[in-house]
DNA sequence: GCGCCGATTTTTGTATACATTGCGGTCGCA
DNA sequence: TGCGACCGCAATGTATACAAAAATCGGCGC
């Protein structure tokens, strides 16, 4: 989002790419022929076979037996199973970091955060700066599991976090959130000071185990987003993608 | 391995390329120019760099900032924090296996596979069938795994396990193994009994437990592989990459 | 003598032409 | 009329030519 200028064309296809997938532009299934992409987004095949590529890694594409690409199909169950194991490696990144032990500055540096989130979060509801949260919420679980120090780890948090709807602040993008999930953010920011506390105290099993439980709070959030499906459905991208019920 | 024959040139590169860096033809941190591996491996420059993207993946070769690719360098500790991974990996797939129930012809076929590790291991080690105790240990682990019946969680497993020294047989690819690592195989085989016994019997906690400390042994072996490096290091693929102690 | 700037060269990034494979339609034969 | 084989087409897989960007090396100026 951030990065729109385009540095090279495989960047662009891939953003072009992701975006439409994402949104719910190709129907689920739907082959995707390699000179059709080419010709839409306006790049020449050889970027945008690698740009494919790179989204087969990312979970949004499947490779076809005989060759090609089709739109993949994500059901809900693959969402649950894509929280849980982000729940687990978060919380291998955090037991490492109780653990190993963290610098006391990067401690702090979480603290800030935390305060900072409070300050969004007000004392009612109502006037809650939603989007603030939604990215102090990203930056606290970033610096929060890289304080295990381990770039395997780190890499496989960021791969597992990127299937769609399995990042922390996935249920967060839309302007107007659904109301149980403003609420649970409350919540949320209690679980936050415990791992924090955890991780602090070298408290390892306890700091995973709010991590695991930590991420269960996202699939409460996906059930409310899938009952009300219609209103937000615009709103969070990838859930586009999620077929059944 | 199976597959020697070269179905498409991309395959060809991307074997021939993953054996040379495993094998530590190439200096970890050296930088890999296209042309070069193309003109070695007698290719051209398109499938060649889709192998290096695809090894990239792997986590066999990193990406250069300015573009381009070099040999990655992989440390003892990286090693050890794929091998934790890999056991809550491992665990997550049992958990989900014992929680969600398992066909019993399934688990059937996963205690055939232990009787037959048996036969292999024998009465004394001395005359133990190695080789055939790699593959089944293989066969075992993937059978038991996929009882999780989730595709999001066998797809990071697989991706976990091929990283460098963190496969469930890693350390069983030489044929004459460190007399520690035989002795230890007895040991792994009644956890293999414990983990069958504890998705069978719905005991999620249990069988994840055991799967994470099972994980452990291959650290064990990892210890006593880095201190006889001299006499395995032509037999184990990946250890070539490992520098430091 | 040292440092900076620019040109050259090497490298990657991109486009396109060509090869090859698999799929579908159609025609022929039973 | 139904089944099967062959032909053609459209798709991916590959090679190569070209463009652009970066690194290096040499020269020039201070």
């Amino acid at each position: 989002m951030a990065e729109l200028e385009k540095k090279t064309r495989f960047l662009k296809a891939l953003m072009a790419l992701r975006e439409l997938v994402m949104a719910g532009g190709l129907k689920p299934g739907e082959r995707l022929s390699e000179v059709a992409v080419a010709e839409r987004v306006g790049i020449s095949r050889t970027p945008v076979r690698e740009a494919m590529a790179q989204l087969v890694e990312e979970g949004l594409l499947d490779r076809i037996s005989t060759g090609g690409y089709c739109v993949r199909q994500i059901t809900v169950a693959d969402v649950v199973d894509s929280i849980e194991m982000r729940g687990m490696v978060e919380g291998l990144a955090l037991r490492m970091a109780a653990e190993r032990g963290a610098a006391p500055e990067r401690l702090s540096a979480c603290r800030t955060i935390l305060d900072r989130i409070d300050d969004a979060l007000g004392e009612h509801e109502s006037r809650m700066d939603f989007s603030t949260y939604a990215d102090l919420n990203s930056a606290f679980h970033d610096e929060l599991t890289s304080l295990c120090n381990s770039p395997i780890v780190l890499r496989e948090l960021k791969r597992v976090s990127n299937l769609p709807l399995a990042a922390p602040s996935a249920f967060l993008q839309g302007q107007t959130a659904i109301r149980m999930i403003r609420r649970s953010l409350y919540h949320a920011q209690v679980h936050h000071r415990a791992m924090l506390d955890a991780v602090s105290s070298h408290e390892g099993a306890r700091a995973e185990a709010l991590a695991r439980e930590h991420a269960r709070l996202a699939r409460v959030n996906l059930d409310h987003v899938i009952q009300s499906r219609e209103e937000v459905e615009a709103q969070i991208p990838g859930l586009a993608l999620v077929t059944g019920v």
